[in-house]
DNA sequence: GGATAAATCTACCGATGGTAATTTAATGGG
DNA sequence: CCCATTAAATTACCATCGGTAGATTTATCC
């Protein structure tokens, strides 16, 4: 192992007040520190790292990870708020760059969909956390953050439209859930090309089933 | 005696083979009556329980719970088949009994909310399972069952269009997602009443986003 | 320079999933 | 009829993990 991170041996830094370390200077930098080196764990050893194992990479122990990010809970929401941030961002260009609206879902799916396989660990680590702690947060804590960014274009444009903008948080969480699912899917069966996925899912998001019969 | 809930006092039970049991008679048997032991310790506790506290309702310990069922994992993949045959069962007839498609689709997406709500403990047990196992595997337990089921007919549908019938299986999750976020949702903020987020995911998954502009 | 506060580590606790070793009863051969 | 073997269950245990209390060292302040 090329072990680029303190991660364990070295010196195994006596107990004791740190030298050279003020009253309040670094407790929000070491929070920073401590998330990026989560972050780096989590990407070289998939999402069931233990708390144990992330303090080590960042150099320290359990009770200063605890000090800098709270519990396993707030760790896994820290990172949420992250990774949410970052697709938010991510996304939100590559729709506003998109000729037309249906090339921007086209483009949101697609930007979806990959910075999810590029970030595989990252993003089952924030979507299918820790088992102890509330099941229905556990499961949204990614799309909580999102579902505001969706909520409002949708909001806007059903009022412009004149149509119920209450739709709108309903709507968001059905696109991140539908999003959500095939991406999961995809994770594990990546067979044919992303593609035509991408093609597919757009097209049931944009027009819906429209069944004249069946099902 | 009845003694529905041997939970924990009664008869401690010592070791060894029990009386009266030959070879291989009752393993199968011995499997319904685990699983419906941690069914209802599920309704009555949470989604939360232990193996330990699983095995005590049936009135048996830990080893003989693994005997029957497997590890956690294989549990709860059981208990997400069983969940997913009675969801499949009652929506199939929720949508035939309808008189149009779009009140299929209606029938649908209400009962699957009612019917997650009613049994929310087993539905968080099996869609947020314990945290141990593949993520992945994990997340779309109840999915994977439902998903054929739904792919069927949406293939039907569009073979009989001329249509592409590929877009079944990337639908059918796409669909089941965007159902699971809005039960998870509601869930976890039953405001307003349900059936205005009903029409409403309904109206996105029929209609689609259809956006002219914006987003 | 000594008392107090801060920051860190070591050591520990309780619970959990999972397994090994043990105990009891049925089964089958002599 | 008795004993070895096998099946089924329990008790006892282990490793790991999240979380915390207590010990330990350094800075700060009077």
């Amino acid at each position: 192992m090329s072990r680029h991170a303190p991660s364990s041996g070295a010196a195994p830094r006596r107990p004791g007040r740190p030298a050279g370390r003020t009253a309040a200077d670094g407790a929000i930098a070491d929070r920073e520190v401590l998330l990026a080196a989560a972050e780096m764990l989590i990407r070289a050893k998939g999402p069931d790292v233990s708390l144990q194992a992330i303090a080590a990479e960042a150099g320290v122990t359990k009770p200063s990870l605890y000090r800098g990010v709270g519990d396993r809970d707030a760790l896994v929401m820290a990172l949420a708020e992250r990774l949410a941030a970052r697709m938010s961002e991510s996304l939100s260009r590559l729709v506003a760059e998109a000729p037309a609206p249906r090339q921007g879902l086209r483009n949101l799916v697609a930007g979806y969909l990959q910075l999810a396989a590029r970030e595989r660990h990252l993003y089952l680590f924030v979507t299918a956390g820790g088992a102890r702690e509330d099941r229905v947060r556990q499961s949204l804590r990614l799309a909580d953050g999102a579902a505001g960014q969706f909520a409002e274009p949708i909001a806007a444009y059903r009022a412009a439209q004149g149509a119920d903008a209450e739709v709108a948080t309903v709507w968001s969480y059905g696109l991140l859930g539908a999003l959500h699912f095939v991406t999961l899917w995809w994770l594990r069966e990546p067979t044919g090309d992303m593609e035509r996925v991408i093609e597919q899912i757009s097209e049931l998001l944009w027009s819906g089933l429209g069944l004249e019969k069946g099902l």
